[in-house]
DNA sequence: GGTGATAATATGGTATCCCATAATACGCAG
DNA sequence: CTGCGTATTATGGGATACCATATTATCACC
């Protein structure tokens, strides 16, 4: 070929409106600009995106099928709550997903995704140690994007990816734990590990291990909260 | 209460019209009326929907996100194709998934649930025995909501009962091979001892062990149909 | 028989309609 | 001032008509 390994393809960026428009709402429900329970009048929300209600329906039925938004029968659509139950379901099939990731991860035993796993390790204790609490949870983001693509695992990323956003939430509230800033990336080390020495089973565990304690601190904190509320 | 146990409960069956669309264009989809890479042109499913193009079009969305459709930039939506590497996802998560469900519902061993699985497992029988395929599938898609939902996995549940959609051709192909109708029961028989044992490795194992089964005659078919396609 | 202009399709998107209903405000009688 | 029925409003569910643009098919011309 004349100029590169993928050459001539004149690619097309140009995102939809439509896109647009339904990132922008998944930001504002995930980053709690609404809160659950909120209803989203549908007009209201064509004047602040700007576009036309066509769009705006478009965007949330789609938010609808990705559990971020529900729609009441004659009401129309509000900001879905995940109850802690739910959450807790979802904790648990991200152990199960990303353990199969990493698991995979360790049977290819790549050196460049290892170093790969390791930069971005770096980048979420930089994060940490600057206390740039939503940097580390982008950083977070890419280690587990890059256990997941680099194994094949799209349709699985998919899922995790989707159903993290429910509880981001949680998340957020999670790395700001005391200790967190040790515990996550010394378990996350585990998972590179595992997967530099090809241990798959080891790799599957640590993965588990990591959102499982994930888990528990949520856990907790959505019991102190719920205490809290209680009194 | 004065009439019955689920008493007063003024029920409000009024599916909006979209939900009934939505559910025939999946259901077109997913049993082939449409074939992978048909273009699905918004004002044709109008004129046999018999629905306004603002409804064709939040159902098209919807099923974008449930990835049985896909959009391509400036032609619109076609009937998305599921690539035997995509299958081979969709069954390993089902496995990881079915296998959680299973355990739980041995940690349980609630023997009302294991009845109501003897029963569905009957049906499965016997739409073998009578050779009515489609029975097959929609008892076996009984028998696992069983299992999520009587172990409160109902997230899960969505998941798994919208990937399954993808595959939707590969289970109706499996089932038919020779063979199947003898293995396929026999498999779920011992994912049932196993939750009435209240043993749940052996549960987790046995739904593992039913859905990689599937999984590897998919895939020989679709080696094969590879195989005849490319001679 | 290619090449370029033209016409036909179809999408992406907008602007307005209409109707049904849920929630609220209102107003009246006791 | 309390309870009840009614009018109003807000909003969702749905349908049309329309525009601009991009793709595709057609076709005439050299």
């Amino acid at each position: 070929m004349s100029v590169s390994d993928q050459p001539m393809r004149v690619l097309r960026p140009e995102k939809t409106l439509r896109e647009l428009a339904l990132e922008k709402m998944r930001d504002a429900i995930v980053n709690m600009h609404f809160r659950a329970g909120d209803r989203l009048v549908e007009r209201d929300l064509c004047d602040q995106l700007g576009v036309s209600r066509t769009i705006v329906r478009e965007v949330l039925r789609h938010l609808e099928s990705e559990g971020l938004v529900a729609i009441l029968p004659n009401r129309g659509p509000i900001v879905a709550e995940t109850t802690p139950e739910e959450a807790r379901q979802i904790y648990e099939i991200r152990g199960a997903l990303e353990g199969i990731a990493a698991k995979a991860c360790a049977a290819q035993k790549d050196p460049r995704v290892v170093a790969e796993l390791e930069r971005i390790l770096g980048r979420i204790r930089a994060a940490y140690a600057a206390n740039e609490l939503p940097a580390v949870l982008t950083a977070t983001t890419d280690f587990y994007r890059t256990l997941f693509e680099n194994s094949g695992r799209h349709v699985a990323w998919g899922i995790v990816n989707s159903i993290t956003a429910r509880i981001n939430y949680l998340r957020s509230m999670t790395i700001k734990t005391p200790d967190r800033d040790k515990q996550g990336p010394a378990q996350m080390q585990r998972i590179i590990d595992a997967i530099k020495a090809g241990d798959g089973a080891a790799a599957y565990e640590a993965a588990n291990v990591h959102v499982k304690n994930a888990a528990a601190i949520a856990e907790a904190l959505l019991a102190e909260q719920q205490d809290a509320t209680a009194r």
